[in-house]
DNA sequence: GATAGTTACGCGAACGTTCGCGTAACGGAG
DNA sequence: CTCCGTTACGCGAACGTTCGCGTAACTATC
């Protein structure tokens, strides 16, 4: 099963199997190559790459923390990420940030500290670190872990900075879509938003806010309602929206999963989409397409955005390799990078003219 | 930055350090474990997991084989899979069998065969491995690897055998649909299937038709259709069913994305949902509690699956350990064991009596 | 047929742990 | 003061590799 079996099998040393199973090719010759690739083949031999990572000081693998994967757009993230990475030679580990939330009968409730989930992946040694967990944005231990242990890259902010950011313009995102809606002659436009101390959502609201502005509409801040991130918090929040405000015509979700209830909520209280009302939603989900009417979104394109994360990271790992070579000669300083990805509207039928039926 | 040099700097052997810092306690006195301790918070000493690995032989890892993630059934699998084992101390290395569709920008189109999946793994050294990758289902040479490698759990059918699969019963799934649309009075009910190469679509189909024959109706194959696996391939196959049978009353979606373009379909053909036509799903979004109208879909306990997936896993593992040490005595036949989950009917709004508003 | 050059392989060390056993140091009893 | 029993720590080996260098054997040159 090791190196040592087929070496005996084939009549040399270990050391010389060693250069032909996985090292240098062409330093052995010919016969004795094959005489070894048989014996390996006969044993069923398979490399060990624990023993390899121990001796090489790089273990091919990249971590990965992560919020749910239910979430659409994360697996996007991820899917990208993991492709991208193995297409480079890395494997990927992942270590899932779980909400507190007692959920599924997790009968023992080790209140896990975020940090350890890094630290689970320093130990095993990853060459590298990416986190997609938007649940870990204000931690700072998370951070400084980032920081001084390891390559990473984050898909979100990192308190601190000292990490580079591989996401998509949220201010943009949330421009586009109300943009689009002051150019269909809407005036009255409710938001829903997700949760508050996100990042994104702020983020999100800011370009909502500066669309507005640039249009010379006063901002009412009534319109403005704070939500989870699910369809069943879009359907409570629009029914506090028209509520507060029975004269929308407009409104932009942050997300499609919110603009789903939307649509639900705006059918259950008898207003049609999109003659009565427009919608617009963010992360142009595949369902969305499908939906009645078929939804208007802004796309953001969280596979591209996997894979650069992944790019980036690398490339972070080969110049830290290189650098701990010249004894760290130079550290560098190495501004926080920020790379931002466009995004761009997807019009469908959710989105209609003001008043186009009345 | 090793046990030598926190040892250094305690003033104690390495082999001390390790015991106090990974090892058993209780050994060492109580005075020089503070030291050890206190030292080794100093230089920020990290455990090398890479290097305990390959004295201990168990990397304490599990892999797990999967395709496409950004499909919710799989996610919700996965983390679920992830949040237990790493509730039992173990990480996840996660290796996604891409479909061989060209898909984004891949430049180089490296051929990967699917046993190279699990090659990758073993050569990890992982203690198990997880497939969730009906893609892999038919594949012979990955079912030989995981019968006799490595300790394997599976989520679906391994040709040949000899890995315990854990599931849920998918005939039965489809048979509670159908059930309940009979119950309904509905008589002509239409079916729109995944790729029939799936074994899932196969069982599912399976139970539909023994619905309607313990209900004594007759199987018409032309209500049977055959779609993809998402909304535009449930459109289209709506479209065509209807064009076949005019008549359809009620409708068994193969998975609520199916639904939707189901949904979707009905309602630009002017048919109403429930009143013209009932659907029913399969899989139960989250997001199918607030489509229009709310669909009625059959539970199938995914998370529950993950779960049970590793627990099994973890135990194969700990019994294969406990074998080899008894040097494989008593070899254990282990018929392949299947575990089926239940699944359940959750009503909503759009299933209801035939007929009822004509 | 001795010497230099080349090619093909082996050797030793190192990577950072764990684990069992050996052995100092110490204290109390005879 | 010697002897035995504990307690607390160190030692050596092993895990399966990689890597650089040493060194046989073999071919070519004079």
């Amino acid at each position: 099963m090791s190196l040592k079996d087929v070496a005996a099998r084939a009549g040399v040393s270990f050391q010389t199997a060693s250069k032909v199973l996985n090292g240098q090719k062409g330093v052995v010759a010919e016969r004795t190559q094959e005489r070894i690739l048989a014996a390996a083949a006969e044993l069923g031999y398979v490399p060990n790459a624990v023993a390899r990572s121990l001796v090489t000081k790089s273990t091919y693998a990249i971590g990965i923390v992560a919020d749910d994967l239910s979430d659409w757009v994360l697996a996007q993230f991820v899917v990208a990420a993991e492709r991208e990475a193995r297409r480079r030679g890395h494997v990927v580990l992942i270590v899932m940030a779980h909400s507190s939330a007692a959920g599924h009968g997790s009968s023992t409730t080790t209140k896990e500290k975020p940090e350890s989930y890094v630290r689970l992946l320093l130990e095993r040694r990853v060459d590298g670190i990416i986190t997609a967990a938007p649940s870990l944005e204000h931690d700072r231990a998370v951070a400084r872990l980032l920081r001084n242990r390891v390559p990473a890259v984050s898909m979100h902010h990192v308190p601190g900075g000292g990490v580079p950011v591989v996401g998509s313009d949220h201010a943009r995102t949330g421009q586009l879509a109300t943009e689009h809606l002051i150019q269909l002659g809407h005036r009255r436009i409710g938001t829903i938003t997700g949760p508050m101390r996100r990042r994104v959502v702020a983020s999100r609201l800011r370009g909502y806010r500066a669309a507005l502005e640039a249009a010379g509409i006063p901002v009412d801040e009534s319109l403005v309602v704070e939500a989870g991130w699910d369809a069943q918090a879009g359907y409570d929040a629009t029914c506090t929206l028209l509520e507060r405000a029975p004269d929308v015509t407009a409104i932009f979700a942050q997300n499609d999963l919110l603009a789903i209830g939307v649509l639900s909520a705006l059918d259950h209280l008898g207003r049609r989409v999109p003659q009565d009302c427009s919608v617009v939603g963010c992360d142009d989900l595949p369902q969305s397409a499908h939906l009645r009417p078929p939804l208007t979104s802004v796309h953001v394109p969280f596979y591209e955005t996997g894979e650069r994360a992944v790019a980036l990271l690398l490339e972070r790992i080969q110049s830290a390799s290189r650098n701990s070579l010249q004894e760290n000669l130079a550290e560098p300083p190495q501004r926080s990078v920020r790379t931002l990805l466009p995004v761009h509207l997807v019009e469908r039928q959710s989105t209609a003219v003001r008043g186009e039926s009345t």
